[in-house]
DNA sequence: ATGATATATACGAATATACAAATATACGGA
DNA sequence: TCCGTATATTTGTATATTCGTATATATCAT
């Protein structure tokens, strides 16, 4: 978190970005969900979430099976504007729209539960 | 400028941030001036912006025996306001503060030319 | 307990990146 | 033309990143 350089590192790789801003749009979603919306296998979803985590950018929180991961909420002001103002710019354009579509259209999404 | 990973990835470099950070505050920088600010030495500042300019994130001109860069005037809006937002955030903390007091105090800092 | 689903991690190969040192080029002035 | 300054590029090396496959762990349902 102390160096800004880490927070673009982060952003820098596609499917890191495509899964951050997937956050951003739907606040939480699982690793699951982020499989199905890129179409890529699981194990490169999960490590680049982990990655995410381990570097602080994200928070992750189980529900039974489900891992749901979120933006981490003492993110600084001035990342959260990077990534909206990143996420409004790109939203409707691909890949990122088809992710959301994807994500969106998916049969037998997890039911979500209460956080508390 | 097609994929917006290899913006954030140009950033993810300490360099590359510094070097670019400098740009938003000053306009146009050239490479000794970088070098002096950042107390980096020349072929590392220069194989950097080279990788920004084959990025098409800078634009140079030559002035005399000067090379200045500047960030590339068709860059899309909201990578202009990244750039922005990292600079309002970051400018007044290390090491981006002491590059800019650097710059400033440089003894002997080329004269700017009239670009036209 | 057993099986099925969801997620995480370990491992090795391929690739990419960053660096310092050396060398090359461009320009201005003598 | 020759020199000095500014800038660029090449090369070799070390390190980091990413990936697919295989495997391990966790949870739920039966």
């Amino acid at each position: 978190m102390i160096h800004a350089h880490r927070f673009f590192q982060a952003l820098a790789d596609p499917t890191r970005l495509r899964c951050l801003l997937l956050m951003v749009a739907e606040d939480e979603v699982c690793v699951c969900e982020m499989t199905h919306a890129l179409g890529e296998i699981q194990p490169k979803i999960s490590r680049h979430l982990a990655a995410l985590r381990a570097a602080g950018f994200v928070l992750d929180r189980r529900d039974a099976q489900w891992m749901y991961y979120r933006l981490h909420p003492d993110l600084p002001a001035w990342m959260n504007e990077v990534l909206h103002t990143t996420h409004r710019a790109l939203a409707d354009r691909i890949p990122f729209r088809d992710d959301r579509n994807a994500l969106v259209g998916m049969p037998n999404r997890p039911q979500r539960r209460c956080a508390a």
